[in-house]
DNA sequence: TTTCATGTAACTATTGATATTACATGAATG
DNA sequence: CATTCATGTAATATCAATAGTTACATGAAA
């Protein structure tokens, strides 16, 4: 998640597609990472791909009409909290009373966390990282801003 | 947590003390992993553990004076969270505003989870069960509930 | 003094996430 | 039109965290 954000940041800093490669080296992994990731995102629309000579990934959205939460949807939703329930359908009823007392926590953190995503844009990320960019060289293109 | 909770409700039920083997069975794992978890509980007082005939564990506090979020500092406050930051103190400005977005986000559920854990105590799960025994047979007993 | 139970260190196994290798496809370039 | 560059993807490998196991020590009750 904030692997992926952070890639989608820097393409937008960006005229021409960015390869694997280069998004690789930045976020400190392999470029097949960075593909098997970024294939989910292509195939929900948020993103393309072009093979061959400067191939490479562009956005396909306005940054202001994709939100934190369909960034985490196109991801496949995976689970946001570490903890959960020991069983699913217990048989036993001291598991059962345990089970709704923590299902009913967790449902509700989890509802909050997904509306806050909701509430952000990428847009607003970005106009947050360019007023961060005020008063700082210019370290902002992805190969400076992470070298090794 | 939720195999924590699921074996202090079960003591509750018991008047004599309980062993790690006997839980460990109805738990489906293995004795030292029940020790293990529960000297933790006992170092903050909530179990005491006898040796010998007749040892095994017992309760040491009133069920009205535990709270779910007391259990969860007792094991050590493992994270609530499955995903978090990427890094934690980025150079990147780009990463930056990311984090910071996403921090606040994950602050907050996070917060809202441990609120809604410290308004539920061990006694109202205990009275939630004693609920859900009515009308169902007697197989409250831990051997029997959690029969192979 | 034997049996039963916890205490704990050391080791092993399992699992899920991540990374790597290998090879195929397709687009630009000279 | 062959070469290079880049993605696409399956298969495999590595790694770290968790859970489980073994082994042996301690102490209490019978």
């Amino acid at each position: 998640m904030s692997g992926v954000l952070h890639v989608l940041l820097h393409m937008a800093e960006r005229d021409e597609p960015v390869t694997s490669e280069a998004l690789a080296k930045a976020m400190d992994t392999n470029p097949v990472v960075i593909r098997r990731v970024m294939a989910g995102l292509r195939d929900q629309g948020y993103v393309r791909s072009e093979k061959g000579h400067g191939g490479g990934w562009t956005l396909a959205r306005d940054l202001a009409d994709v939100s934190l939460r369909d960034i985490y949807e196109a991801l496949g939703e995976p689970s946001l909290l570490a903890i959960g329930n020991r069983t699913e359908k217990p048989g036993c009823l001291v598991e059962q009373a345990v089970n709704a007392a923590l299902t009913r926590a967790f449902d509700d953190a989890e509802a909050l966390l997904l509306s806050r995503l909701a509430d952000v844009t990428l847009a607003q990320l970005s106009a947050d990282f360019h007023k961060r960019l005020i008063g700082r060289g210019k370290g902002h293109r992805l190969e400076v801003a992470h070298a090794k």
